[in-house]
DNA sequence: GTCCGTGCAAAGGATTTGCATAATC
DNA sequence: GATTATGCAAATCCTTTGCACGGAC
């Protein structure tokens, strides 16, 4: 399976790399920084240094298989590229990260450029507040 | 004026606050780097450290009279708060930054926030592209 | 065997911090 | 005069890079 992605996108198959595609897929935040990948990785005895997460991030991205997002605390995360585009929810509290899609934004982002002239490459949105939970605590 | 401003915000009047202050208020690109602004208070004559800059761009964005941005490149830009939000169109070529605002953006987020149970403090929504210029190139 | 990926340690950029001094109120 | 701001240099955080070695194809 992570021998596929792999080789679909003309990278070479290494542990590394299918270790970190693995722990990627099966993130349930969805939502790792480096750091995070790299303590998963040493969990599991697995021996792969910060710099590699790091080359292997930077690679995966170029091919498609996963997204970076720069969020306002001053770090990227990594998420696994599903195809279809979305934008987040970020807890201020908990950093509870939750997705959404929204065709009527994503629509008037993209009559908004038009009018000014941009070609789009990408967007991101990032809604910051306090989750549900939170609010009650 | 300026004066003014910090007096309102409970800040204390000091030499670099008033500097910056008028620096963010002058600038035509409205978002500027902390190196930005140190280079420009050089340019003056203005001996103020790197270190004060940052302090100060953090007290004027605790105080409201400015907005920090973080952008895909891994740093900050500030602008003047002038109370009405708005969103932000990014040239990836030159970095020419516009802006925006939406009404019917704004009104969906709202609901996408009520929907989820989180009580919005803040957002960011920024479209990276090719402005006209660069696309003519 | 060739080429690309990796580990290590050192470098890099942006931002923060400790401490003594200097300024504001 | 008490409190807060500043300068300087060192520290920190996240990320990148140079170089020699090891593994994929």
């Amino acid at each position: 399976m992570g021998d596929q992605d792999l080789k679909k996108s003309g990278l070479k198959v290494t542990t590394p790399r299918l270790k970190i595609l693995y722990i990627l897929e099966q993130d349930k935040t969805g939502h790792l920084r480096a750091e995070d990948i790299f303590s998963k990785l040493k969990e599991e005895n697995q021996d792969v240094s910060l710099a590699t997460v790091y080359r292997v991030l930077t690679s995966f991205e170029e091919v498609g298989l996963i997204k970076k997002h720069n969020f306002s605390d001053g770090h990227a995360v990594f998420e696994i590229n599903h195809g279809e585009h979305h934008d987040h929810l970020v807890c201020n509290e908990c950093g509870l990260i939750e997705e959404f899609v929204d065709d009527t934004i994503e629509k008037r982002q993209e009559d908004i450029a038009k009018n000014k002239g941009f070609k789009i490459i990408d967007h991101t949105m990032i809604i910051y507040g306090i989750c549900r939970n939170c609010q009650n605590g």
